[in-house]
DNA sequence: GACCGTTCAGTGATATTGTCACCCAAGCCA
DNA sequence: TGGCTTGGGTGACAATATCACTGAACGGTC
């Protein structure tokens, strides 16, 4: 028998009735990825609604010109919706989605996503509402590549991706694929950080050192 | 009794099962907005699903610091499926729907939306496929701010905004939105476009003069 | 018509960000 | 040791954004 105890770590699943979670519980099935998998993209169409029960996803857009940028990330106890209307757009889907850790989540195939959500209210609202969020971050990026800074955007990214330890492994280039910009940018930006002593440098490696200044200058929106 | 025919006006509805048409009919209202109007946005949230019609409306949003930029447009044959999704978020949702013209629309209530989404594989289908497309709008959006060049962009939209006529009553600043640029930028490349022969300017108008030429500029991507 | 207020557009100076063309250093491995 | 690859630094310059103005064009009013 199935394990239904994962439903309960995703907001907006745990009021789903009985027979519904009995229902996703039958139809899925638990996956294991690897760390840097590309779980869709161009060249790997999914068929399947992922919920992410460990690990993290992130998916990033490449221009025709090469470049990227990153669009948001699915954390566990997220789902990756906008790949289940992807699927029906037969338009050109330039975005990709990438493993940054080992990940272990729960697939719902499309036939059985669509009775579900032909079946539950509860399924319903619990999808749309994961729309509206991913919207809302596509907003958000929108409005910070427009409008925004980049030392306030670095400083932003520094402070998520290092919300555990106050190390960091990551290239300059790597973070000018955060924020869309270039390396030679985010060397320059990072370098004054260092003089004005909220980070210290090694190749490959960041450590922050003064996460209040550098939280102050994220968020001087 | 209501008339049915619109419905045949929306790609992707016209395959819906008869019944489901006739319940799609039963539940909407038809309503009219004149131009300039504020359909959604901070302050004017809807509980409709609207099926544009005649008319266009334009999406855009206000970052925080008073700077505006278009996301997109509905046009008649479209719908405006991004609000049915950020209706249900309970985030500060900054978008906002204005109409640029006088506009015709068929309105679903949120229930009836429920409803259908219930009854209709094919509705869902349709509202998927509308996601996805202005998800794909969005990506291109984020492409375009953060890789394109201005005087690209600007020729691309003046084209667009120009389909009808080569007459445009447009000023500087609404450019500037349009792109989420600066009024100052866009005269300066508006000019170097006069002085290259490309438009012509006047108070509040732009006429196109070589097509062409302009629309090589906004494809040299 | 003259006057006034508002909107629209032009411009120079300067700051920020992006691009190009390099260079050099660190790590890896034969 | 040498050569290769990757990560990072830097100067020069281009593109874009911001600031602080200016004046022209248009709409009213008297």
């Amino acid at each position: 028998m199935a394990d239904t105890g994962w439903i309960e770590r995703f907001q907006g699943l745990s009021t789903l009735p009985e027979p519904v979670k009995a229902q996703l519980v039958a139809e899925s099935t638990v996956m294991k990825v690897p760390a840097g998998t590309a779980v869709f993209g161009p060249g790997a169409v999914p068929d399947n609604l992922l919920f992410l029960l460990n690990g993290r996803v992130r998916v990033q857009q490449t221009s025709e010109s090469g470049r990227d940028i990153v669009l948001y990330r699915v954390e566990a106890g997220e789902s990756c919706v906008l790949t289940t209307a992807c699927l029906l757009a037969h338009e050109p889907y330039s975005a990709e989605g990438i493993t940054e850790t080992d990940v272990t989540a729960v697939a719902i195939p499309r036939g059985a996503f669509d009775r579900l959500m032909a079946s539950s209210k509860e399924f319903r609202e619990f999808v749309l509402t994961a729309y509206a969020r991913r919207i809302t971050d596509l907003f958000r990026v929108i409005d910070d590549v427009a409008f925004g800074r980049i030392d306030v955007r670095l400083a932003g990214r520094l402070l998520s991706l290092a919300s555990e330890s106050d190390e960091l492994a990551t290239t300059h280039q790597q973070l000018a694929t955060e924020l869309g910009t270039a390396r030679e940018v985010i060397s320059r930006v990072l370098n004054d950080f260092q003089k004005r002593g909220f980070i210290a440098q090694s190749r490959g490696k960041i450590t922050l050192l003064d996460r209040p200044k550098i939280a102050q200058l994220a968020d001087s929106a």
